[in-house]
DNA sequence: ATGAAAGCGCTAACAG
DNA sequence: CTGTTAGCGCTTTCAT
């Protein structure tokens, strides 16, 4: 089995190398009659262009890059998992980049990346999507960046779900149960996605007519223990929730261990819910009522947005994503 | 910023390019005072190769790929940034390849994926690690593989983990507590650590001096969903078990769901425990009794090894790592 | 121990 | 619309 290259399909098809080239890289000025007999050899030889003679001699490196900061959260792994789809689509690399997300050195530090590994563009994961001097040097460098959740919506390329709504839903379920004292455990305060939650949380309760007490309002950062932690200052309170809305799905299985941990039970005694539906959510116990994001799904169109304008500048944009209210075991009626 | 290439690295040490390349690659035949100027001007200059330039011009692909079967397990997203870890460190590139497990055209697949790709090696991860064809065929084509948590354990190269000894101590920890009627959820029957395990479980079960009733051994698959149904079986028996020990963490979350279903409690009512501390163990309520194998590092290792057999072949081996029992809260004494 | 020349397989720039 | 020529930046081969 030796490799095919180029030539022989050039030989075979009876054209020149160049045109080859041309129908595979869907450039102009080929006959349709040509590029058939060119794509009709392509598919009989099973011709795959050789990727590092491509590179080398072309200016595009058919690399992309993908920025994260926190390696092993399950989030991240599923958005990485929908940019490789898109990447493998379209014959793209990917290249993990985590970075420690420290303002200081971040903006140099990609800035070699980038030009060390030529990378045709890049997708940013929270909270790097945030960098404003990242996202500048960017332009500057004039490399094509596509944001999964970036805090501000009117950015460019990227991939949102309008997460103020399905908050705002998510607290209208919890009133419609007959909760009127409903908590929120904040996110981390670097990530845009805890602004756009809290917005939700709020907006929900004025739409439910209820009061806001921001005694209710606790500080978590993500993280299992935070919501726990958060969760038992909530309890300790004068007059309790009697549902709390955590602001991602991690923090929520922290209630429950909390509340588990006091001998009260999830949802008798209190409902408890999470936002992004990772695994966790079904494996819990009880499962958790949550909001779905297409995680995985919005990795893959922050790819194709990205590839897009790798293409053709000026091409790409926000793709807005629709969420759903997953309602489990770990909300219910408020006791009478 | 315009990149460096070997000639300017050549002209500045005043060797031709060719010697900069014998010193980059650790090749013969060149002085030690050569060498060190070399290296001196490639360091001032900020010099790194050009990768597909390297690619092309030689015979080395510096990729290699990960095959695995199951996209989106927690284990397995581990393993790959252990990988992932061993391949930055050598500037080896990795590519992901999910493979549908269907032995009919796998070899097929795997052939034409590293023909095509020019692999310089492969990591098998379970259960593709077991095909028997698979393996024939790669040595045939001479490329190097390497293999994390293979049933076979004496097949050259990879990394295991003693799993039988874990599980026995586990079963030691329990029979401790009291528990005489263990019982154990069986994993996915192509996977060789659900052969492992239940060894570890029957030999577990000897030391204790307990007696084996196969009514406690159930059918799973890794699932979560097989776990609870598993359980459910398990507590319908006229004499149920006291503790089980489930083949991985996905299956003892899915026990724990049933438990509480059934309004008992763990680990007042039945112990549960599980294999590989993924972040569910700690995010679930109990918090779960679990073996914790160290996962990452084994994906490392296992990258590790294959490098030096791809360098060198002859080289490169099987590492055992140790294991660790994470002893939580989903165990406890037998109910008196 | 070192170097010169000839590609690797493709695309860019320029001709027709 | 199509083809020719000259590299991309490195490693190989073969001299010296």
């Amino acid at each position: 089995m030796v490799r095919v290259r180029i030539e022989d399909v050039a030989a075979e098809a009876g054209v020149s190398m160049k045109t080859v080239s041309r129908v595979l890289n869907e450039e102009p000025n080929v006959s349709e009659r040509t590029r058939e007999r060119v794509r009709e050899v392509v598919e009989r030889l099973q011709y795959r262009p050789h990727p590092s003679a491509r590179v080398l001699a072309g200016r595009k490196s058919y690399l992309v890059a993908m920025l994260y900061d926190n390696p092993s959260s399950n989030y991240l792994m599923e958005v990485e998992q929908g940019v490789l789809d898109a990447c493998q689509a379209q014959h793209y690399n990917l290249m993990l980049a985590p970075l420690v997300y420290d303002a200081k050195d971040i903006v140099s530090k990609v800035e070699s990346l980038v030009l060390q590994s030529r990378l045709d563009g890049v997708v940013l994961t929270p909270p790097i999507t945030d960098d404003a001097a990242l996202l500048a040097r960017l332009d500057e460098l004039d490399i094509p960046w596509s944001s999964v959740s970036p805090t501000e919506r009117n950015r460019r390329i990227g991939v949102i779900v309008d997460e103020p709504s399905a908050v705002a839903e998510m607290i209208g379920h919890l009133a419609s149960l007959g909760h009127r004292r409903i908590a929120h455990i904040k996110g981390h305060p670097a990530h845009g996605a805890s602004h756009w939650r809290l917005a939700g949380y709020r907006e929900g309760m004025q739409r439910a007519g209820l009061a806001l007490d921001e005694a209710l309002i606790a500080d978590g950062e993500f993280s299992y223990d935070s919501g726990f932690a958060a969760t038992n200052g909530l309890l300790d309170l004068p007059d309790p929730p009697t549902a709390i809305f955590a602001a991602n799905d991690d923090m929520a299985a922290g209630a429950i261990g909390a509340v588990c941990e006091r001998g009260l039970s999830v949802p008798r005694d209190i409902s408890i819910c999470g936002f992004d539906d990772t695994p966790i959510a079904r494996h819990i116990y009880p499962s958790l009522t949550t909001v779905r994001q297409p995680t995985r799904e919005m990795g893959r169109l922050a790819g194709v947005e990205l590839l897009k304008a790798i293409r053709d500048r000026g091409q790409g944009g926000m793709v807005v994503v629709p969420y759903t209210l997953q309602l489990r075991r770990s909300t219910g009626p408020r006791k009478a």
